[in-house]
DNA sequence: TTCCGCGTTAAGACTGCCGTAAGGTTCGGG
DNA sequence: CCCGAACCTTACGGCAGTCTTAACGCGGAA
């Protein structure tokens, strides 16, 4: 229930200072010091990112804007005081608030609070991916042929893929979303659910791509 | 279909910038640049209400506990980005959602229009889904077949439902509202009065659905 | 007291989901 | 081109989840 913070800082002393006060505040907070690290995280792991610009390798803004792309995550930038540009920047790329350096700590815990607070970007209640819409709320999807009836398993699957849009979900990932953690033996179990799944999909079945190795992808183009 | 905002603000400049900008976007936004003014006017004339909390006159926090008495008008509060703690005061008052000064009026005109996408049913005392009518407050439901005579636990589950019409509600939440919390045990008591729901609900009980290894539906389809 | 309405439990039948096994197919490296 | 690993598909049995009917018990009303 703890709420994961990814905190994106090079500095290590000020790096060490925000963990710590994260910590006392009840967050459970993830540090990578470097842009290049950074890139590679799935940006929906995290309720909010903490998001310093000025960064060795990988720009601050090219997270930003990578970020955006793919997840409505609330990103916080930290920026100097000076540097009102960027800050302006940023604000148009879709970041959600900004902290001057220096600030005390409670500032930004504060600005944490506020931003999970947020109604509107809490939880994104419907998504399209391709012809697939998919609403989470009602359980409901909806293919270019007609509304399908899942089971939870295969609505669980494709739900988490479609959140991930774009991106390959490993199959551990989807395992541990779907499936039943009782029986942990057999690996073949998931791949079983995605062939019934790609079959109730009919038409966008082709959307559901295999990732050799990794796991499974659900694309925008068909 | 043009849609009403109320704008409070008693900056000039500011307001002008925000009712050019409505306007653009296909609103049709009504100024008053006093809180005094703002007082006496009715809420339910208008879709969404962008209030300045800093106000001459009557304050902005004033107005938003005055306006949420009577009304369930989404209510969008601008303020200044430093002041945290009035965003959360706000939100607690029942603000759904804020923007922080300066800001882009691209971005206030997505809030607004997430605003009207978000359906607002929470506490309003007359629900209609599909053909089914439903009085919270009365307790009293009328289907297409005519009125209803709904035991204490049959009503409280399909308030619940309609409350949430249209998305998967969890059997537990459904036990949670509708049933004696004294019996914890038979996991089948809910069954028992979901079907004698569906008997009476007559023509319109295919809108009660199932969701399977979840709980169930009331959709607006039948 | 008796009667009736309501919530609950019990029991049986049924639907269809989930996991597993087994055999076939595709992929990538050597 | 061959081989092993990863993946796809089908079929099937067990069983969880659900629907329905019937009966029990407790309250309040007549």
């Amino acid at each position: 229930m703890t709420d994961r913070i990814l905190l994106v800082e090079d500095d290590v002393a000020l790096g060490q200072q925000v963990v710590e006060t994260l910590s006392q505040a009840g967050f459970d907070p993830h540090w990578v010091q470097d842009g290049d690290a950074a890139r590679g995280l799935n940006p929906d792991d995290y309720r909010v990112i903490v998001l310093d610009l000025m960064l060795p390798g990988t720009y601050g803004m090219d997270l930003l804007k990578r970020y955006r792309v793919k997840s409505e995550v609330p990103v916080l930038i930290l920026s100097a005081r000076d540097d009102t540009a960027d800050k302006i920047r940023g604000l148009k790329l879709g970041a959600d608030d900004y902290v001057t350096k220096p600030f005390f700590p409670e500032e930004l815990v504060a600005r944490i609070q506020a931003c999970l607070r947020r109604p509107n970007l809490v939880d994104t209640e419907r998504v399209v991916v391709g012809g697939i819409q998919i609403d989470l709320k009602a359980r409901e999807v909806v293919a270019s042929d007609g509304p399908l009836s899942l089971t939870p398993v295969e609505f669980e699957i494709l739900a988490l893929l479609a959140r991930r849009k774009g991106s390959a979900v490993t199959r551990d990932a989807l395992v541990d979303a779907a499936l039943d953690p009782g029986h942990d033996a057999s690996r073949r179990t998931l791949d079983v659910h995605i062939s019934r799944l790609r079959g109730k999909l009919g038409a966008n079945a082709a959307q559901l791509e295999t990732v050799w190795g990794i796991g499974y992808r659900l694309s925008e183009r068909p």
